[in-house]
DNA sequence: CACGCCATGGCAAGCGATTGCCAAAAGTTG
DNA sequence: CAACTTTTGGCAATCGCTTGCCATGGCGTG
């Protein structure tokens, strides 16, 4: 495995006729040396197969160009756009990607972050369980921010649900539904929130009766009890928190032999993998989850750069769209 | 963010009233000093908020308590499974786990390596696209563990698809399919060539006839054109690379109105997330891609014990199973 | 020609731990 | 009680790199 010594910074300088702060010099800050000299320990570097150790660096400097990012839970295909954007973001950055799970706890969630803390620049919270008090303390001792979740004062790349709720409800009205009911995710999730407060204003100016149903665990086996609660209500539409649940509510629909769309309509969030082939084909809200990813990291980058004083809280809203397929349709007679 | 001094060891020695030296000893070497004095720097460690900063440890003990793992493409949810047993594993061992994509191409990986080399302690290549030899060569220098590939000479977790093919085979025999299509994924891909020389093997040995077409991408998309190629053959039974590519063959199947289990069965491998709700459910060969993942870090975790001497070439092997769905049914008369 | 400035490179002090070696203290043994 | 062993804690070097400060020499200017 490893070779007995890696090449250093001194072996380089030797080779190469200087001192070790040039050669450090030449490599990270150019302009602090001659070019000639420069190109020539370059080359020296070059031909040693010199690596610069990362640690070292952070160790001195205290910029590890390292992120983590915080994910509660890595079975939900939800966060693969995130976690796939953010990741690419960082890495055209040079910045390595740390992923960790936090197993929906709050508690966790702080443990890995005092756990990391060290190692690395800045934590992207993916749909944070933490309160907004426990993530404007953390916020003092890291650099941090946030992904679908948004909290006065700290940065956040959200993707808009509030307006898609909106485009959802209109959509139900066009086809003649007079009432929805909404099956809520977890208390604890922002987006939940944000969902049923965007369902119920929109329903309410649309003339639209809406209910909310739940908590219902945001996971295709949510869907069974949701499912039959939706039924008790006689509702013709129902929205759930998102694709997983609206893929298990469509197998017990289907199950219990009530056709979609015909009696009832269907809409989730996320626009998941397989939102598309299930049956039938889900209409839901889509959004750029990557984009969210991306967009975190640069937030972070930003901060980092901010020398040591006031982090942005800046806030970056990314629109969504909705996207229309098989399990919506006109309200039944 | 960062507040301006982190305790470190030489604060707690000074408050202690013991030497550095002592601190360090008394959290990680517990038999090197006094219970007495080890208890009463724990306390004040504990008062003072210490946390050992990793990266000074890993630079002077040279390990980093870090694995990364390196996967081709995150898109495929076929890598979530392998993904996340092996996060938990880390995890639970308390170490940190780094995640990078190598974008399909072996150039990337070999870079990736490179860059985090001094970082990790081992590397995990799930369904590495480097050659043989490359990969012997790089663990000249490096922890690896491969998943889902073998080597002679590596240490290797992989979901067995040799006998699982058998299965398959045997399972369309059984319905009373003569001859079989396998439809092929990329040519680098080493489950690729296992999957068709076992398929080929058990279809032999059955007195069936078996044929390989492809490469086709292994994803959804790539289905349209291999359905195509399927029916020009008119087999009555096609195993496709892996779901996705299944999936879009019975996408374009259902299509041109080719109606499956009844005129043409269809097999996938993996059993990723949307096979048991596409239609018709597929019918997959299934694997503990969760476990494959664990036991690669677990592998890295033995390599690193074992000194500088030479590393295991411990090899796990883990059974699959098929789950047999819908989408096959008796071959058509 | 003398003086001062700037570009350039070296020295050395950290960053926060770990660890080999040594010395003092404590315990053992005859 | 002397001689010896074991336990325990401290000193200081080290990991590989960054960076503030200083010394040098070349060059421009009056």
């Amino acid at each position: 495995m490893n070779s007995p010594k890696r090449t250093t910074i001194y072996d380089v300088a030797q080779e190469a006729g200087v001192a070790a702060s040039t050669v450090s010099r030449a490599l990270r800050n150019p302009r602090r040396v001659n070019a000639a000299t420069r190109e020539h320990v370059l080359r020296v570097a070059e031909r040693l197969g010199y690596r610069p150790s990362p640690l070292a660096t952070a160790l001195q400097s205290g910029r590890t160009a390292t992120v983590a990012m915080l994910v509660p839970d890595i079975t939900n295909p939800h966060f693969f756009g995130t976690i796939r954007g953010a990741e690419r973001r960082a890495s055209a950055a040079g910045i390595t990607f740390i992923l960790s799970y936090t197993e929906e706890s709050a508690d966790n969630e702080r443990n890995q972050i005092e756990h990391l803390a060290r190692s690395v620049d800045g934590f992207i919270l993916a749909s944070s369980r933490m309160s907004d008090d426990g993530l404007l303390e953390l916020a003092e001792e890291h650099n941090l921010a946030l992904v679908n979740r948004e909290v006065r004062g700290l940065p956040s790349a959200v993707v808009d649900s509030r307006v898609g709720s909106r485009q959802i409800v209109e959509h139900l009205a066009s086809l003649g539904h007079r009432s929805l009911v909404y099956l809520s995710g977890p208390h604890q999730s922002w987006p939940a929130g944000e969902r049923w407060r965007g369902l119920r204003g929109s329903a309410r100016s649309l003339g639209i009766r809406a209910t909310r149903l739940g908590p219902f665990p945001p996971r295709v086996v949510g869907g069974g009890a949701a499912a039959d609660a939706v039924l008790v209500t006689g509702a013709t539409a129902v929205v759930a928190h998102n694709d997983l649940l609206a893929i298990g509510v469509l197998r017990r629909l289907a199950e219990r032999g009530v056709s979609v769309p015909e009696q009832i309509s269907v809409v989730g969030y996320d626009d998941i993998f397989g939102a598309d082939f299930c049956v039938p084909a889900l209409t839901t809200l889509a959004g750029p989850q990557d984009e969210a990813g991306r967009s975190a990291v640069e937030l972070l980058l930003e901060n980092r750069s901010r020398s040591t004083t006031r982090t942005t809280d800046r806030r970056v809203m990314l629109p969504s769209h909705l996207v229309i397929r098989d399990s919506t349709g006109p309200a039944p007679a």
